[in-house]
DNA sequence: ACGACAGATGCAACTCGTTTGCAAACAGTA
DNA sequence: TACTGTTTGCAAACGAGTTGCATCTGTCGT
């Protein structure tokens, strides 16, 4: 979906003044190889079995990179947050969140996001980021729901944990 | 700042097909009168003054509410969750999250929102709401890191929670 | 007004994402 | 190789949000 692989890692970590330890190695190559969007719980997944590493330090690797602006953080509902790259190959755009399976996925950029951000920081030079994000259920979620309507997968509103 | 206290609570209430507790009274009316959207903890606060009211009473609430189409929800960082009114005198407009003090406010409308929201809707019918957010630092935080820049505030990056 | 019943609430305990404190392991440098 | 600041792992904590179940309360029919 999105032209990634492109950053070279040796050079994104140098860039960002941090040492290269395999940790920050398997957390940044994991993000520059996804197709979409990573929650910290499929990043440790991926990376856990390239070598020892830990919850804490995926988080950690995270809070770095996002100082270093490696990265971009993505919020939703239910408190279960995205990265993904935000080098100059994944310019910002615009991601779409599934409120049935959880999922992340990533939107072809309307093109105003970013002159916004340069709007708006005009106005007031405190905001940093924008964020636009769309919410709904994907294909294979409403699929499902038309098969049974009666399903855990409620109407535009519901609960928030899905799995029991 | 925004134009609230609009609507009326009983026919809210009815409309959604909520009987009419104290409770939801209480919830709806501190959302009517919010200068800016609250999150629950905010809402519990508020409303624990007026009545006995339960932390869990008020997540089913708002649960409700935001089934019946009665107040949006707005996703941050940081998990916590803010909540506004959705009636007509509130349309969408993108909001700002201050990730030093952790405070969200209105911005004016870009006018831009629901229009996309139609146009995507079209494209692909699975999509419900959008949400713009813009993050940074507000007034306050900003002034408080000019005098102290060593303080509890760090730069654009920084850990999660401010408080110890 | 009264009583019954579905729906709403309170309480306690829980889940889950994320954070913190501290000691052990490591990287870069002298 | 020894030295020193950084990074990691582990265990424990935190806070938002959720669930199960017993109790209470609107609402509706009489």
């Amino acid at each position: 979906m999105s032209p990634m692989g492109h950053c070279d890692i040796n050079t994104t970590l140098e860039r960002a003044g941090l040492s290269k330890t395999s940790q920050r190695v398997a957390v940044l190559t994991a993000l520059v190889h996804a197709e979409s969007p990573l929650s910290a719980r499929e990043i440790l997944q991926r990376v856990s079995g390239k070598g020892r590493i830990n919850k804490v330090t995926v988080y950690r690797i995270l809070a770095s990179f996002k100082a270093g602006s490696i990265i971009r953080e993505i919020a939703t509902d239910h408190g279960e947050n995205f990265f993904e790259m935000a080098c100059r190959h994944n310019p910002t755009h615009p991601h779409f969140y599934c409120r049935a399976c959880r999922s992340l996925s990533c939107l072809p950029s309307a093109g105003h996001q970013d002159r916004w951000l340069q709007e708006y920081r005009a106005a007031d030079e405190s905001i940093e980021t924008v964020a636009i994000n769309f919410t709904g259920l994907c294909r294979r979620c409403r699929n499902e729901i038309a098969r049974d309507p009666a399903g855990p997968l409620q109407g535009p509103s519901g609960g928030k944990r899905s799995s029991p």
